[in-house]
RNA sequence: UCCUCCUUAGCUCAGUUGGUUAGAGCACAUGACUGUUAAUCAUGGGGUCCUUGGUUCAAGUCCAAGAGGGGGAGCCA
């Protein structure tokens, strides 16, 4: 680690490099000084690349905070002033990259165990600090939101895309470990089955220029695939038919809907974790739900700690408390005709009122949730007509096993159902929803040959990472949001 | 898409009943300070008051339309 001839002159120009020696230094990472900082020998010269988020001092020493993004904690920098070049330290400013090797050494100062002296610095890339968007201090989501290529550099999107990441291999972890198969399903797709909502229409036909049939509709045969298709809306339908063979599987892609929704809990492109198992039940699929999500936020608590500590101290100071305490206890699960009958004696005075048959609005489920619960529900047997066709039909003929659960703040965080395996159940029922049959004669296949009980769910990603960051926006937990109006970067 | 609120310096915001030269904090620049922690202190520069039209002797302020944004609702994950 430590060679010799690195001990350079102490001459004052210090921008002087030379490249070959220079990569003789690996760089290290900034969480090993701030984590395992153990592993790193004191008084030995190291490198560090970075940004710089704040630069302070006086003549004879100049502190600089600096960050990788391996860790939401900057690395300090000190840098004896007299020793380097006057225009090179000015250059340096918030935002701006360098490359620094110095002497790893216990900090004296409160704030950070470890810091780094200085004897090289290179500048990568300066930030006129005139221009640069980003400042020391506190800038809001809706700015941050207009500088989606510069706020990966702050604390707090650093901290959710840090999260992002944990959460992503978690999911793959957890299904993993538990024998699951994932399976990608188309995200160009002919079915509109699920009627899941407008989709985004895929063509390569010139839209100046649309070739048409004799009777003036659009000719849909010249297209692409000489047919209309459309991005995804679920991945359900496909991945039902991978359950029928693989048993375990699930998928984890984007999703695309063109629906008109402007609330900070819809994106129009948002990812999607989707598993499907044969032989579950509608018990077995609420047991799975209930591990799954308790399995993600334990591995948030266990691995993201120091995010999680940032985002509680600047955001929500709940947060940390919620997340624990959503797995200290059961989900409380009921049927919806249970959950009407809550509301109607509730004595809660609603927007809008309570009815079998109806589907609950806003207002029902958080008060089922925040009021009289407090803690997530799973709700069940939900009335057949407001429901999707491929769900299962209880005998009572007027209810499906569907299950939503249901979480603070954030609302339906899961939807999904044991689905129908009855091959006339499901045609009648889709047929009646006017699902055209032979849009989903393939589908159909799965219950005409060696059909069998099965169930699954759909978890919003986002909706997740809303949760366990505890941000409020969903245009805030996606690097970048694409929603009505809004596809720059 | 509906309801509602907002738009003033680079950022966050104040601006009274319509009245002379539109302010503050932070940021930025200059200077001071030999261990700072969103450093501190002093000084300084910085404005299409979202756009268009209207009312008025006079509009940042009132009215109308439009654009952009926030919150709530619907659709849902």
């Amino acid at each position: 680690m430590s060679i010799p001839f690195l001990s350079y002159s102490n001459s004052k120009k210090s921008i002087i490099f030379v490249k070959n020696y220079k990569d003789m230094i690996k760089r290290t990472p900034i969480i090993d000084i701030i984590k395992n900082s153990d592993k790193l020998v004191l008084n030995e010269e190291i490198n560090i690349k970075a940004w710089v988020r704040t630069k302070r001092g006086n003549k004879g020493i100049m502190f600089l905070a600096v960050n990788d993004g391996s860790i939401i904690h900057n690395a300090q920098i000190i840098i004896d002033v007299p020793n380097f070049d006057d225009a090179l330290l000015r250059s340096i400013t918030t935002g701006s990259c360098v490359s620094v090797n110095g002497i790893l050494k216990e900090s004296p100062a409160a704030g950070q165990s470890h810091e780094i002296h200085a004897t090289e610095i290179e500048l990568y890339g300066t930030a006129d600090p005139e221009k640069y968007p980003l400042q020391k201090k506190g800038h809001s989501m809706e700015f941050l939101r207009e500088i989606a290529h510069l706020r990966p550099r702050t604390n707090t999107f650093g901290a959710v895309y840090r999260i992002r990441h944990h959460m992503t291999f978690a999911i793959h972890k957890f299904f993993n470990d538990r024998g699951f198969f994932n399976v990608h399903t188309p995200i160009i797709t002919g079915s509109d089955a699920e009627g899941a909502g407008a989709m985004f229409r895929v063509t390569t036909l010139d839209m100046n220029n649309l070739p048409k049939t004799e009777d003036g509709k659009v000719d849909n045969s010249k297209d692409f695939f000489g047919r209309m298709v459309n991005l995804t809306v679920s991945g359900q339908l496909e991945a039902e038919l991978a359950a029928m063979a693989l048993t375990q599987v699930y998928t984890f892609g984007p999703t695309f809907r063109a629906e008109n929704s402007n609330t900070p809990r819809h994106l129009a492109e948002f990812w999607m974790i989707e598993p499907e198992v044969a032989f579950n039940d509608i018990n077995d699929n609420m047991d799975l739900a209930e591990d799954f999500i308790k399995y993600l936020v334990q591995y948030a608590l266990d691995n993201c700690m120091d995010d999680l500590e940032f985002l509680n101290k600047m955001y929500d100071k709940e947060l940390i408390e919620r997340l624990k305490a959503v797995n200290a206890e059961p989900f409380v699960r009921k049927t919806y005709t249970e959950a009407v009958e809550i509301l109607q004696q509730s004595g809660q005075k609603f927007e809008y009122p309570v009815d079998w048959g109806y589907d609950l609005q806003s207002e029902h489920e958080r008060y089922l949730v925040e009021k009289h619960f407090g803690k997530p529900v799973i709700l069940t047997d939900y009335p057949k007509a407001i429901k999707a066709f491929y769900m299962k039909q209880n005998e009572d003929g007027k209810t499906v096993r569907a299950m939503d659960v249901l979480f603070p703040k954030i609302g339906e965080i899961i939807g999904g159902s044991q689905r129908e395996d009855n091959l006339e159940k499901l045609s009648q029922w889709a047929k009646e929803q006017g699902v055209p049959e032979k849009d989903i004669w393939w589908y159909l296949d799965t219950r005409r040959f060696g059909s069998g009980p099965h169930s699954g769910f759909g978890l919003g990603f986002e909706r997740l990472i809303l949760f366990i960051t505890g941000m409020s926006n969903i245009r805030d937990v996606i690097p970048f949001p694409r929603t009505p109006h809004n596809a720059e970067f």
